[in-house]
DNA sequence: GTTTGACTGTCCGCTAGCGAACAAACGAGT
DNA sequence: ACTCGTTTGTTCGCTAGCGGACAGTCAAAC
């Protein structure tokens, strides 16, 4: 029986390693708590660890001059923060924050490296990963050009929901602005639409999905584009 | 002396192979004029080649179901398409469409996957330039959400431009409406303050770019980090 | 129990871009 | 020389979301 909380193969990437693989990585796997708002990179900055959340959510965001904002991608126990330093670049000008706080187990940059280039099915199973990553980032896109402000909350919801247990969401309506690279007010609009509609309840920082179909039903196509192509790249979790 | 058109070295990454792996591949090139509007690859559709272009623009677009688009980046002679090939997923959901006729150099499948898996020097290059094309999305993500379409136009204009030799664009408004995601009427009125600034000139699906710098002065920084991180993760081209 | 700060709700005028409809200009072909 | 299709220009009303200002409301700290 794994230990109850820190379980490296909470996360789905590390549990789909094989047992080789898993064995030699173990001893470098550190385990960190992600407090919300902790920023994992900066732009521009050079990454120092690899990390593999495994109850946390980790929004990758571009930042413009102006401090303005927007997500690219989110990333959660499915993935991995990091894919700039086995892509070769050592470093992006996105930047990486906790949305939902939890933890992760962190793998040093060379072991990260040094892992990659042993080009086994290590490296196609990550690369899988960032395809999917990448289809999330186009898509995000095309939603931020084409997609009503409810309909994208939806598809933030739903996305964010996949990546927790339970039904509660910890973050404030001025987080989600910023994520959505919207006004708060905008979102305080939206989630009131969703409320009376009865998909969800909210109070000061805390949001409960009350019918995930609802949701479903009220998001864009762009949810499910992205959760088809995370199943179709990604190794359906192996049987206990 | 390289012959005039047909030289697989106009595209930086073929001209960026060692030796060796140019003289492997050599053979499996082939060359394929692209038209405009075709289509390299539909949505989800299995990728038969890899299009390494010389003189051609190929956009790469996320398509709508109720038909509405996006480009989330833009391909020339400086890259390939086709990258979701050897990052694993064989498709992917966006579309391949020629934005500016030329011709390209093209590698069956299955060529491609076996020098990618021979995990050399090509792994890395190709990887680097991935990690190129990541950026380029990420920022056009940002930029549809907070970017005025005036600026959207010079960015877009700079990307063409960088890809082509000479300052002339072939490409009507309805077009450049198509790849930005925007209604004809927006181009219009865009194309029409940067004529009068004396920055482009146009008729009838022609447009000449007058002052470049110009254009550098009135588009989004979105231009400039796109350009950089390029620069930064793409090698210069080798002295001839 | 009260204060304080963090959340959420609401109102105002404003603008960019949408949707639709139509007019004008150009050019390639007959 | 004329036609016809393509490309570009213009107008009008409309809506989503912005920007700013401000009012409640709850929770935790003092």
């Amino acid at each position: 029986m794994p230990p109850p909380g820190p379980d490296p193969k909470a996360n789905q990437l590390l549990a789909a390693l094989p047992a080789a693989e898993y064995a030699r990585w173990l001893p470098h796997l550190e385990q960190v708590p992600l407090p919300l708002g902790q920023v994992l990179y900066e732009s521009g900055a050079t990454l120092e660890h690899v990390y593999f959340p495994t109850d946390a959510i980790v929004s990758l965001l571009n930042v413009l001059d102006n401090g303005a904002s927007a997500e690219i991608a989110v990333v959660g126990f499915e993935g991995l923060v990091g894919v700039s330093l086995f892509m070769g670049g050592e470093s992006t000008p996105s930047r990486a924050v906790v949305q939902s706080a939890g933890s992760a187990f962190r793998l040093p940059a060379q072991a990260m490296k040094d892992e990659f280039n042993r080009a086994g099915p290590v490296l196609h199973l990550l690369l899988r990963y960032t395809q999917a990553l990448i289809t999330q980032m186009a898509q995000t896109a095309v939603c931020n050009r084409h997609h009503s402000l409810d309909k994208q909350l939806c598809r933030w919801l739903l996305l964010s929901l996949d990546r927790l247990t339970g039904n509660e969401l910890v973050m404030t309506q001025e987080l989600i602005a910023n994520m959505l690279g919207v006004r708060r007010e905008g979102v305080t609009e939206a989630a009131l639409h969703l409320q009376k509609q009865g998909y969800i309840s909210y109070a000061r920082g805390r949001i409960w999905v009350l019918d995930r179909s609802g949701l479903e039903r009220a998001t864009c196509e762009c949810y499910a584009v992205v959760k088809t192509e995370y199943d179709r790249l990604l190794p359906a979790k192996t049987a206990a």
